[in-house]
DNA sequence: GTGGTCTAGACCACT
DNA sequence: GTGGTCTAGACCACA
């Protein structure tokens, strides 16, 4: 387990999304431990200091909480706010800007609407 | 003018689509000459040598050409390959990937569908 | 009763303050016993090493005994002998302290004597 | 230049508060850029990644912008809001605790008071 | 056991 | 020139 990891963006937020995600998926679950900075640093190959920063984000982001001596807990609540967070990104500052572009590009809608669609129904 | 700037991604490259879309939109026609380096970097409080690269993608993309001791001109062609171009790549690469975003946080489809059909209906 | 706890000073120093405050106001009178390492650490829902920690700080400073056995047991002279280094302190290291603060952000002195009046009428 | 440091904070904090008085007292003016990280590095003997750190507090406290490849500025505005944040957190904050401390220990306020006076007089 | 800090030195992207 | 990232390895405080 060593590359995953994407040249463009920095490994410490790859790794902080990569967390985020376990998180909202339910891998992790709230009130549990995220696996030690250095158990995550062996696992990934990767140095501790970069995986500290990956966790300090999500502190910052009170997603996660220290307890000094013991490790960094899933907050409670951090699923949903994970996902609170997200649909508002995505529906407020995403849309509007994929919108514009499609008008830009001046794509035919029908296509999209289908794939979209489809999606829909299997939900 | 001067805080247009997004701080993720490099100046050059958010120059080069800034120019692109002027291309895409009819702000500069074909065979027009683009403003120069120098104009740019006053306008835009940027380094020259930022402008230039910019400038340089837009070569190597065959969208402009350089004419020694003149400056660089937009060449015949280049608004419908931008189109192309950039067509392609959402249909390709962004959208699937919106889909996948999309279905991830589970959003309401219908609504994003409603937008997309008034915006199909003003084309 | 869990989140009492500054997250820049240690644990067992805060829970020593803890104590020390309550000799001082005599919520723990002199001769008493301390209440048990393991009572505070489930009260508190702290470590009982860190407990422990507090404890020997306030041996090491002779305001409480150990009694084998027995448990701590608050020194007579403690709560006087409190007062008076906490006295010393203030006056030696803190209160320098402020004032160079007060004159540096160049405060209104009125308001603070005014509050200070106030606390000494009281008295 | 290397013996400043308090071995009970971290350097980069120390750092931080530093440049913070740097700009309040006018020592770095407004617009003014910062010394370079490598620079303070070699001046203070100190990593510089360590400086790195204390610059990164001061952008996210939005005393200090990056503009990338030229530097660390400081932002308009910025010395003011120093001081009216410091001025706040001791008003809100500090002040409180040190009128509870002393009541607790029972000071004679007059001493303090006219300590207070002294300075208030210089002003 | 946990996370936090620091160093020395390397490499990269941006301007 | 600028800052950002990462490594490898060390040491410390806290629980």
């Amino acid at each position: 387990m060593s590359f995953n990891w994407n040249d463009k963006e920095p490994i410490y937020l790859q790794l902080k999304d990569l967390v985020k995600n376990m998180i909202l998926s339910g891998d992790i679950n709230e009130g549990d431990a995220l696996p030690s900075v250095r158990q995550v640093a062996m696992d990934y190959k990767v140095n501790p200091i970069t995986v500290s920063k990956s966790y300090q984000i999500l502190v910052d982001e009170e997603l996660v909480e220290k307890r000094r001596g013991l490790g960094m807990f899933v907050r409670i609540g951090a699923s949903e706010k994970v996902q609170t967070n997200e649909n508002e990104q995505f529906i407020k500052e995403d849309w509007p800007k994929i919108l514009t572009k499609i008008q830009h590009l001046n794509l035919d809608t029908t296509q999209l609407i289908n794939s979209l669609k489809e999606i829909g129904s299997n939900q």
